[in-house]
DNA sequence: TTGTGTTCCATTGTATACTATATAAAGTAT
DNA sequence: ATACTTTATATAGTATACAATGGAACACAA
């Protein structure tokens, strides 16, 4: 993370330091992008010179790109140091939700006792873009910007990196559960919107068991949301080759 | 994490696969021994030709080093990409503990329900090497090493990569403990050692209430211990020049 | 058939050389 | 002297070239 973005500006301005795009972190949003797409299907190997060739870049950003997705649990890397996507099991997954809750859970308890103005201003904001979702994915993309906002809001710098190291993991469920099922659009916003209002609401409470609660409420309706996909590859997962 | 680690493979063979040592690998373990031994003191510039020139290697493997030492929060990274050591305020140091709570109260809920015979095994023979550490830093390092071994109890993934996010920078305030207060050694050991026995017995009992009480207690006590450099430093600390 | 050695190939690890950029320093004009 | 332009320097970003590794395919001998 470069130091600037460390003190967590309150993102309502727009004239925030603007970082220095390298190929490097091109690279990565590229790759990260095709994974989480499915473009690059679980176990697929990731030779550096072939994505260096297709992105038209040398190998050394790409080197950068594969040993951030490692740490962001999107790749694997065998003992000989060839990296190919990962192969996610229910098992990983129930240690991301885990985690996850670990997290959330935190979040509300330090969000609740620091959360200022600027926050529920953007809080807000994107409850309004959820309403107004033209899609699943869309809708997808702002509940997980929600619950990151949040985080921000705890001014807590490590809970915000351990946050980032199960994000795109989360994101890979997600994509994995909206091309399983073409679920219902509505009733998803219906489902998610007064949810999200409930945690604000108690978030400025300043109620520590009240945002407790809310979002343990968040965090197992989210759950149950996407159970198809779980259910459904349920046996055996054999890992990659 | 090479693949092969991501097992969790009990430590009580010795029969592990042996990973390759690369030399980004050994200039990371270097610079962070130097960061946490404070030869490399805070704000410290980091040019990777420096580095390189005295490690004897090319930039190559001290920039993948180095991006791992951002990842574990030792060092820091301006908006022109230059790095250097992190400047520690006693805000990170809030941050890392909160954290350290959160994942080590899961660790506990998680451990006690998948504890096997092996892990109890190793988990003695730690508390054992406590009891016969020559010095505060042996102690400290094997105390570390008991909850990372904890942790690797859970068998949780994402748990583990969480934690070594912090734990580096936990060691970094230990050491920079032992350096301020030539504290007693032996009084350490007694403080130490029946909290851990006492963990290791709620962790076996199976009662999640019990692991979660021995470990709050393990966090308070630890939190205690280490008051001295704390409050000494308390005033503003400012950003590196 | 089985074992053993050998060659080749794919791929990463590392070094070196070049490029780009931002700051500092120096110079120049008003 | 002040403001502005230019040049120099330090540093990271990137490309390319080379070395090292381990596996696969193959040949050959027991």
């Amino acid at each position: 993370m470069v130091i600037a973005n460390a003190r967590l500006i309150a993102s309502k301005s727009h004239l925030v330091p603007l970082t220095r795009r390298s190929l490097a972190q091109d690279a990565l949003t590229r790759i990260r992008r095709a994974i989480v797409a499915n473009e690059l299907p679980q176990c697929t190997p990731l030779p550096e010179d072939q994505l260096a060739a297709q992105l038209g870049v040398s190998r050394v950003p790409i080197r950068e790109a594969l040993t951030q997705l490692e740490n962001e649990g999107l790749v694997e890397v065998d003992n000989r140091g060839r990296s190919r996507v990962r192969n996610f099991t229910d098992d990983d997954f129930e240690d991301v939700y885990s985690m996850r809750c670990a997290l959330e859970m935190m979040s509300a308890r330090l969000a609740v006792q620091r959360i200022t103005d600027a926050d529920v201003h953007d809080l807000e904001a994107i409850i309004r873009q959820q309403e107004t979702a033209a899609d699943l994915t869309e809708l997808s993309v702002q509940d997980v910007a929600l619950h990151e906002r949040i985080i921000q809001a705890t001014r807590n710098r490590q809970l915000m990196v351990c946050w980032k190291t199960i994000r795109s993991q989360i994101e890979v469920w997600l994509a994995r559960a909206h091309r399983a099922q073409a679920a219902n659009h509505l009733s998803a916003v219906e489902l998610t919107v007064p949810g999200h209002r409930s945690l604000l609401a108690a978030l400025r409470s300043g109620d520590v068991r009240k945002a407790e609660d809310a979002m343990k409420m968040e965090m197992i309706t989210w759950r149950e949301w996407l159970p198809a996909e779980q259910a459904s590859s349920a046996g055996r997962q054999p890992g990659c080759s």
